[in-house]
DNA sequence: GATGAATGAGGCTTCATTCAT
DNA sequence: AATGAATGAAGCCTCATTCAT
């Protein structure tokens, strides 16, 4: 059937239980990058994890319970991998370009998961929140910094926010390259106040390449340090 | 039932065949607003419209026809005034922040309406890509004169689109108030390369009301001139 | 529109009333053809006549009310050219294959009726009966002559214009070619007892063809003549 | 609710699946006959079956696909059952006329199936080139052995089914008594060219009655024999 | 825990027919 | 006589969800 996504690689070690629940998993992600979630189906979800259909409430209440727990466990995939790999980083320019750049590249590097985000940042509050929650941090740090002129507010951060989800929008269209996410942070430290040199040159640094793994499960260091509360 | 939405105003003159469809039309955008396109049933436009659902049929071939149909229309209208208000600028600084807070502006002053762009938006390619020209023009002109740093592309052009829109989403949200466009203008001029205070003082320069009319059908001068094609 | 068919040519010097019955009368005629009876919907055969919906219903009660008509119509030009045909002709033999011949070919001859003879005859009990009729009077003639052997009556007469139509239906299929009437009438001369080689040099004699008019609208004499009622 | 069916009495020993699904195919032979495949609508099927429309769904992908399923087991049961029953009979002659009278019992002998049958055999090409095969075996026998005087062709098969389903049906509309398959058969043979008084002697020789069987389900041997391909 | 048949509400759409104009 | 907008019942089908096994 469906090719063994991450989830199962990640509970293969697991009871039938998680396993079970592990394919449904894999498979709504696939179902909703493909379809969006309103359009996916239950029946859809439980054919494509080789289920049937009944199964499916045995491990979630309801298309909603299991809408909210993918999305809680890619972000916080994507949130851990973005975290430890900035954890070393104190320049907050650095660390906004880089939180762009490497938040665009894991989101692409499994195109599914990148879509998922997409549709699920507009539809779930609590993880709407998060992200606020994690480029406010960074925000603030260059502001306290003085690298960035602007105030930081909810809205401001909102506009900071659909930059990004815009060049992801653009790269899993197809219609950006690789270099979208260097775009993007250019514009974006341009618009904090950072010198246009400043900018390009930051936003266009080279970086080694970063494919998201999977099987981090735990919130990174800084979220916790942050006291940024877990998504459910 | 329905209060008397702008379709229906503008069709009170008119036959009874453009006034049931008026009100359709009105209780489209409500219903859209509300839901979203996808999760809006026919049934429950028809409902709110007055009539029975079988004559969602005699006005339009289906849902997506509805939706096309309602998505002309209003961007139509919001197109043709925004273009109106404008017609008289050739600084691309001050016409770049204009239409911003006058497109914010307007959206919000019918913010159904505004719910509807948001959505149509992103569904729609056809509207996109007409947004999509209108923003080029201004931004392609901002670098010819010299004022803007950057190079302006369909990926550029998609990230400053989204600005707006987030923007847009904001206030209609209640998460911002009227100072939403003139917000999102000074960032969106700061990453354009206009010097910070020029930024603030453009963004913020208290401009007269403007709501939105609904008999305005033409496509505005500008439209014209740039040669940007009527949305059908 | 339409093709101006034999209905409206009929009526082409009568009042307007009768015309726009004509035009619908014709569209019927083809849209049955095309998609049986059931299957045609009045919009659509209204549509095909030019017509708006609503005037179907000044000139017939409902749709079986214009099915009845049609039939009426078609089944009576039929008829009375077919008549007219064999009006002069007294022996039973050349008379059953000259009107199987004669009906297969005018009725292949405006593909439409031919289709639409096809369907009626199961659905339209009065057409059957007067059909049956039709038959019964040269079959029993035959049986008085001496020349058929076999007793005549209900059933047989089914199974005979089942013959007929089996090689009707093959003929607008294009299974058959013109040949078809020939080779059904041998085959039901011989199953009434007619010498094979008398039965093959009936059958297969050539005749001169003969197209279906459509000015003839009263019934032929020999209907009179037989006492055969009207069908409606 | 509906007097239990064949197919619900073969099912009674299955799973829950196959009864409820034989109920639906009960149900639908029997609204076929009353109303037509066309007029059939799911939800009269389902009423009738005894369950809510839906349950339609989880058996069936639509209206078709029941159509078929039914129209196949049917005439596999006939079939299955005609061949069994003239295995042991080698002469034509013989083979046509106990053809003809005992499909004709075996259809009356339930006369739901054999109005579901007389719609299927012009509503599905599957079913109508399986008996065309089947007739056209001994038809071409005959002509082998020198008993049937006529060329065998589509056309030719065409009619002589069209004859069948004439008596057929004359006998299911209560127009005809338990004769009706000697009187087809004999008109048959001499059609087909054998001497009248053999047709009539072999067409009214008395047959031990024989009633249709529900569980036979397998392909007879014939059929194998002949290389008639299985109707799906 | 898993199954999978059954449910029934609800979505979209067609269509014969009516009726005010 | 003709119009044509409106009706509302009915058709087909999907789907989230339940529950007996």
């Amino acid at each position: 059937m469906l090719a063994e996504g991450p989830f199962v690689r990640e509970a293969r070690q697991l009871g039938k239980r998680e396993r079970t629940r592990a394919r449904l998993m894999d498979a709504a992600v696939s179902v909703f990058a493909r379809e969006g979630f309103e359009a996916a189906s239950v029946n859809e979800i439980a054919r494509a994890a080789d289920v049937v259909n009944g199964t499916f409430y045995v491990h979630f209440k309801d298309k909603d319970d299991l809408i909210a727990q993918v999305a809680v466990r890619i972000a916080g995939d994507v949130a851990g991998q973005l975290d430890e790999a900035m954890s070393q980083i104190e320049d907050a320019v650095e660390r906004v370009a880089l939180a762009t750049r490497r938040f665009i590249d894991l989101a692409c590097s499994r195109p599914e998961w990148g879509w998922a985000l997409l549709r699920a940042v507009w539809a779930l509050p609590a993880l709407h929140h998060r992200a606020v929650a994690f480029l406010r941090a960074d925000l603030e740090r260059g502001v306290r910094q003085g690298a960035f002129t602007i105030q930081i507010d909810g809205p401001t951060i909102d506009i900071f926010g659909a930059m990004i989800m815009a060049a992801l929008a653009g790269r899993l269209r197809g219609a950006q390259g690789p270099e979208a996410g260097s775009r993007v942070a250019e514009l974006q430290l341009r618009m904090l106040g950072v010198a246009a040199e400043t900018a390009r040159a930051v936003a266009w640094r080279p970086i080694e390449p970063l494919a998201l793994r999977v099987d981090e499960r735990s919130r990174g260091p800084r979220e916790r340090a942050l006291g940024i509360p877990p998504l459910i």
